[in-house]
DNA sequence: CCTAACTATTAGATGACCTAAGTATAAACC
DNA sequence: GGTTTATACTTAGGTCATCTAATAGTTAGG
């Protein structure tokens, strides 16, 4: 024990260094495009209802434990979010028919639009970044999304 | 014109398929570390409130503008924000004797160590993910670390 | 000086998030 | 079959982040 004591302060494992990188870069990556998105007006809709409209247009008729669970959100946070996108008529709610206490939600066709619309505004935004990056610095960033994928995908759900 | 209609709707590029994997992938990393801080309940102070302390600890005595710059925010939003920091005594803000009309802002020594428990916290969570990965993976994680920050660096500034 | 520019705050609004408490429906169990 | 329990959602009340517009105090320029 007494022996370890050297340069606590400054771990120097290649995973911490990893981390720190991550956590300067990865964040920012996100604020740049989100900044970006807003200074162009296309911030229509929340991050959180974006992701909503994402998950009722991939899952048609989800119920909203379904998008809490996917937002990692409770269920009171999902039924506002969920709510403001049925007040301005970009998704449907009806009770199932079968479970009534569930209630089904669908993209209506404006909201279908709207989530293309927003979608393909942020990928041609990242893209438009990515210009200026050769095609192994291309596929070296792929790889390495593959990797964080796989590390950070597991225990998708519950947040509590 | 008329000639390149072929699949719209499926851009292709390396680029285009990069900006796809990186809005997939750089949020659920950002969503999983900010998960597992509030599930250990180190989410003690907000996520911008924590940038803000970072910038005060790196500029003392700096101005609201400045902590306002940094986070991408208005002045007004910066001004809650540090006058919650304030009112939990992590921040001290007191005017500048040569500017008036500007105010000093120093970390208390209770804020720069809730901060270091804070960073060093969100660090070990990425590395124990991290430990799942072989050296390889993590040096490619790092490579494209580096690249991305090169091409989403620029233009830190001005969000509005 | 006195106006123009700048720094910070206050006021008022929307939205994300939480916990706790309700309502309604389904399942389960004597 | 009726009561109890569990499930799905909503409502109520609170904190925090965020904006724009308006305000107060300070400095600088003409």
């Amino acid at each position: 024990m007494a022996l370890r004591v050297v340069s606590r302060s400054e771990p120097s494992t290649a995973a911490d260094r990893c981390a720190r990188e991550i956590l300067e870069t990865v964040p920012l990556v996100m604020r740049v495009v989100r900044a970006e998105m807003r200074r162009q007006g296309a911030l229509v809709v929340s991050v959180p209802q974006f992701r909503a409209l994402a998950f009722v247009e991939r899952h048609p008729g989800a119920s909203l434990a379904g998008v809490a669970e996917h937002l990692g959100v409770t269920a009171p946070t999902a039924s506002t979010i969920v709510d403001r996108l049925v007040r301005r008529r970009l998704v449907g709610r009806v009770p199932d028919p079968a479970e009534r206490r569930r209630v089904a939600l669908t993209l209506t066709p404006a909201g279908g639009r709207l989530f293309a619309r927003m979608r393909s505004k942020a990928r041609r935004h990242v893209a438009m970044r990515l210009a200026g990056a050769s095609a192994a610095d291309l596929r070296k960033v792929a790889g390495a999304l593959a990797v964080l994928d796989r590390l950070f995908r597991e225990e998708t759900g519950i947040i509590g």
